[in-house]
DNA sequence: AAATATACATAATTTTCTTATGTATAAGAT
DNA sequence: ATCTTATACATAAGAAAATTATGTATATTT
């Protein structure tokens, strides 16, 4: 994922973020996207999304769509309605991470 | 320590920064200081902190210095020379951090 | 006298990720 | 034609970091 150990415990936010911005992708274009979108900073590992996705799923966060492409198999995934409300608190916890975190890191502004 | 799964992986990062700018703290003392500083937001709690303390201690980038204050035991650490550069490191990996999430949450500007 | 606060510690378990491995098809390079 | 890389899924073993629970001991407050 990155050598930084800061980004456990942030996928699940960055996965919900990206279907909610994409309304559906399969796993694959998940990591590709956001090797783009952070010009290699961040790596996504299979053995970290697949079973990620599989526990959304689970928890009735994600819908799939199983589809065929080239002979190739894919799975689309989308957020539930109960998947679009638990990004909005995933994004509301990322912007309270960061201000706690940047309170601790400025003391003198606290 | 918070509700939020996002602070997995920011103890070390908050220890360091706390000690290098306090020069010198006990464990407890950490505890209350992070939950003051946060207004109740993060509680370190022991089973995390000490351990995380114990392993700082081993790799050489904190000092410890054994006091007793009313009777009770205390345990003052402080950075050794490596724990102050690897200070710098860890505020360096939380401001990509964070620039590498904002770039994902809010990918229009990117 | 009882409850809370101070101060340390560790063990069992859970969560999340890494690393390694496996299957299969398509496309590009030699 | 063959080999490598890319696409696309999956899981299992192990490591790392935390939670939860428990334990010891002294000081302070109710």
């Amino acid at each position: 994922m990155s050598n930084s150990k800061l980004y456990k415990g942030s996928l699940n936010t960055i996965i919900l973020k990206l279907l909610n911005e994409h309304d559906k992708m399969y796993g694959y274009e998940i990591t590709q996207k956001v090797k783009a979108l952070t010009q290699g900073e961040l790596n996504i590992t299979e053995g970290a999304l697949y079973p990620a996705l599989h526990k959304l799923e689970a928890e009735g966060l994600l819908d799939v769509e199983v589809a065929k492409v080239d002979n190739r198999l894919r799975k689309y995934y989308k957020l539930t309605e109960s998947g679009t409300k638990e990004t909005v608190n995933k994004l509301e916890e990322l912007a309270e991470y960061i201000k706690t975190m940047q309170t601790l890191m400025n003391p003198k502004l606290a």
